[in-house]
DNA sequence: GTCTGAATTATACGCTTGCATAATTACGCA
DNA sequence: TGCGTAATTATGCAAGCGTATAATTCAGAC
């Protein structure tokens, strides 16, 4: 008879995070086919049944994993304008800059946003989380532009349109450095980027501020 | 006693293709999870059994379809060259134009797209094809930007970089449509990229070109 | 015509998956 | 100190997965 295994209660909100936690790891891992319930139970240090008990099925849990992973990256990104300067066209410089480097620039985030991206494709519900977390940064890229075009007089413009191009160049930035990471030196991808808006925006930032992180 | 179902032999190649075809199909409309072995055949319309005398395991298979993908996108891409002028920023602006319209921003292609990249992140030999088409695409998009550059006087520019740049916007662009088909009007998906392309290069295309496609 | 080999179907096996359910254990509270 | 309840483990099951293998059928060669 070998005895049941001896356990300690994590209560609620822990034990939840800790089953998301693992799923994340496995999808980043292994992809979403790796993070079977047996297996997160695993990694989790925990019996698959227990799973059931806080998600009622394993889509509920996928889904939570799914929303705090955007919400988690939502915030970082958010923490990385608190450090930046007041001058409107060096906070733009620093937001670009932190677009295309670490920790933003992880291979673990690029392949958890590639299972996401399938699902979006596919799922409504998912496509709507993709939709406001999409529209969240690119209306902070749109300020950032319009008060930069503002400080050098330039009120009338259509940020709107830039915002969406430079989101897309982040975006692509992002994508391709992830995916092959070795093809791109972390200073050629931050020179490039600020290059390009540099370009699209015909601005032109300061030259001695890579000091900023 | 039900008789065995009858069959008509098809030949190597025309099943093969079937099969890479199915299995393409059923990726893009339900994930890599979608694509069984029963599923691949039923629609086929071939029983289970014959994929294994086709392809020796169904990660072959996969790669396979696989290959098949991006030969085919490089093969379009590749058309869109031939009808174009001989100008060479005409040919840049049709080129540019061309990679954010149908059929290239196809829902069923990013789908496709996004799920292959999972499978990059993690298995050498895909990653491999991929860099290789990444890689292809670029180098077209630089060759294209020099000789723009060059009709203008500035062969001694970074046609590298601006080409990595330009290659990224188009990626974001033509995800972001694809995962948001109803966000992106055609026509400011294109106007939006050619005005990119514009400011990247510092340069300007002529105004009445819109009747190229 | 019939023979023969390749193409195709049919069947079955072992494994893994998600999920349900029952038995047990830890912990707060009286 | 004992009790009650929520948290956790243990066990089992039905379905689907990829794959192996044997039986059958087609189509062309002689």
């Amino acid at each position: 008879m070998t005895p049941r295994r001896s356990f300690v209660r994590a209560g609620g909100e822990a034990r939840r995070a800790a089953l998301i936690e693992a799923t994340l790891d496995l999808i980043a891992e292994g992809g979403p086919e790796a993070a079977t319930v047996r297996a997160i139970a695993l990694r989790a240090g925990v019996t698959p049944g227990l799973i059931r008990h806080y998600f009622q099925t394993k889509e509920d849990l996928v889904a939570a994993a799914h929303e705090a992973l955007m919400t988690s990256l939502t915030e970082t990104s958010a923490a990385a304008l608190e450090g930046l300067p007041d001058d409107p066209l060096a906070r733009l410089r620093g937001f670009v800059a932190a677009s295309v480097s670490p920790p933003v620039t992880d291979p673990r985030a690029v392949s958890l946003w590639s299972a996401a991206m399938q699902m979006v494709a596919r799922d409504a519900g998912m496509r709507a989380v993709h939709r406001a977390t999409y529209l969240a940064f690119r209306d902070r890229l749109e300020a950032l532009i319009a008060e930069a075009l503002g400080a050098l007089g330039r009120e009338g413009e259509d940020a709107q349109s830039l915002a969406i191009a430079g989101n897309a160049l982040l975006d692509g930035l992002w994508i391709e450095a992830g995916l092959l990471p070795d093809h791109f030196h972390p200073d050629d991808l931050k020179s490039i980027a600020i290059k390009s808006f540099e370009g699209l925006l015909q601005i032109r930032f300061a030259r001695d501020q890579d000091a900023i992180r």
